[in-house]
DNA sequence: CAAACAAGTGAATCATGATTCACTTGTTTG
DNA sequence: CAAACAAGTGAATCATGATTCACTTGTTTG
C-alpha cells in the first residue's frame, strides 16, 4: 500500500543530481565559482531552486562536490603519469607537462580550482587537494633521493614547492594560449632543476 | 569667520587614521582579514563604526589599505636583499631566506597575506603585489642568464614560479615553528637549484 | 560667548544571495 | 481510480555585515 520508490525513480533522481552537476560546472567553466549562485544553477538546469535543495543540503555541499569532482580529475591525471615506467625525474617531467597541458586545455577551469577567490568552504578543499599533489610528488622525490637520482633534500617541501611552482607559474600564461608549449616546458625544466635533475650534462 | 581645519585638527585627523590602521592590522595579525570587520575595527580602536566612514570611504578602500601597507613592508625586505652585493645566486638565496624568515616571524599575517580567502578586493591586490615579487625576482634571474650564472631559461616563468613555490611550500610548516631554520634552508636550496645554480659541485 | 562647521555616534537600513515552506505536480500502490 | 507520498516550485524570509543618517559633541572664529 506504502509508496516506495521504484527503480525508475531513483534512476530519475541520480539522473537529475548528475545533470545538476554538470550544468553547475559549465557554469564553473564559464565564470568560475562565483558565477555559481543556486538561482544560476536552477535556471540553467532548468528547475526552480527549490529543486536544487532536494539534492544538496545546501550550498557548500554543491561547491564542494563540483569542486572535488573536477580536482580528482586532475589529481588522477597526474597521478597517472607519476606511475609510469622510467626514471624518476622522467615522471615528474612527464607530470608537469600534463599538469601544464590540462590547464591550457580548460584556463578558466584551471583558474577557478587554483585561484580563484572563493568561499571558504571551498578553499579547504583546496588545500586538501594541493596536499594530494604534494604527496603524489613527496613519493617519488623521495624515492629519487634514496636511489641518487635526485639532490639531497626534504621530499615533503619540495613537494609543496612544486605545487606552489605549478599553480602559480601557469596563472599569467593560462590566457596566452600561443606559447602553450614554450610555457610547458619551461615548467617542466624549472622542476626538474628544483629536485635536482641535471638537466644539461656538465661534465663533457 | 568660516571654520578652517587649524594644524591641531589636522594633526589629529591624521593619528587617528594610523591609529585606525594600526588596529586594523593587529586584528589581522591575531585572527587574519575575516577578523577585519568595520564593527571590530571600530570598537578595537574605541570609535563609532561611523567614525570608521570618516576616514575610509568603504570596506574595500579600508582592507586594500591594511594589505598594501603590509606587503609594501615585505616585498621591500626582500628587494633591498635583493640588492646587496655578490652573484646572483647569493642575492636570490638572501631573498628566499628573508622572506621565509620574515613569515616564520608573523606566521598569521603571512597566512593572511599570501593564502587566507579574502574578499576580491583583496584578492586582486594580492595579485598585483605577487608580480611585484615576480618582477624582482626576474630581473635577477635575467641578469644571471645573461651572465651564464644562471642555466638558461624563460625568467618570467621562473620567477612567478619561484613566488608559488616560496608561498606553497611555507604554507604549512608555518605551524611549525621549531623547523624554522631547517625549513628556511631547504626552500633557499630548492629556489637556487631551480633557477639553475648548482649547489654542490659535480666535476670534482 | 555664539555662530558655523566638522568629527563622532550607533541604531536603523540596505544589499546580496542562501534558504525555507506552503503549495502544486507527478508516481506508486491496491 | 483515489489515497499516500515524494518531487518540484518560487515568492517570501533570513543571515551577515556593510553602510547610512539624523543627531550629539567638539573646534574654530570673530
Amino acid at each position: 500500500m506504502a509508496y516506495r520508490e521504484t527503480p525508475l525513480v531513483t534512476q530519475r533522481k541520480l539522473a537529475q543530481k548528475s545533470a545538476l552537476l554538470h550544468a553547475a560546472e559549465s557554469l564553473v567553466r564559464e565564470g568560475g565559482f562565483g558565477a555559481l549562485t543556486i538561482q544560476a544553477l536552477a535556471s540553467a538546469a532548468g528547475v526552480g531552486v527549490g529543486t536544487v535543495y532536494r539534492y544538496f543540503s545546501n550550498k557548500d555541499e554543491l561547491t564542494t562536490e563540483v569542486f572535488r569532482r573536477a580536482t580528482i580529475r586532475e589529481v588522477d591525471a597526474v597521478s597517472a603519469v607519476l606511475d609510469i615506467n622510467g626514471t624518476m625525474s622522467d615522471r615528474l617531467a612527464a607530470a608537469a607537462e600534463v599538469f601544464s597541458q590540462r590547464a591550457f586545455a580548460a584556463p578558466k577551469l584551471a583558474w577557478a580550482l587554483i585561484a580563484e577567490p572563493v568561499e571558504p568552504a571551498v578553499d579547504i578543499a583546496r588545500l586538501k587537494y594541493r596536499k594530494k599533489y604534494a604527496a603524489l610528488f613527496e613519493k617519488v622525490i623521495a624515492k629519487g633521493v634514496d636511489s641518487g637520482e635526485l639532490v639531497p633534500q626534504i621530499p615533503a617541501l619540495s613537494a609543496a614547492a612544486l605545487v606552489g611552482a605549478m599553480a602559480e607559474s601557469l596563472l599569467g600564461p593560462l590566457d596566452h594560449l600561443e606559447c602553450r608549449e614554450l610555457t610547458t616546458a619551461a615548467l617542466r625544466d624549472f622542476c626538474l632543476r628544483a629536485v635536482g635533475v641535471v638537466v644539461e650534462s656538465k661534465c663533457p
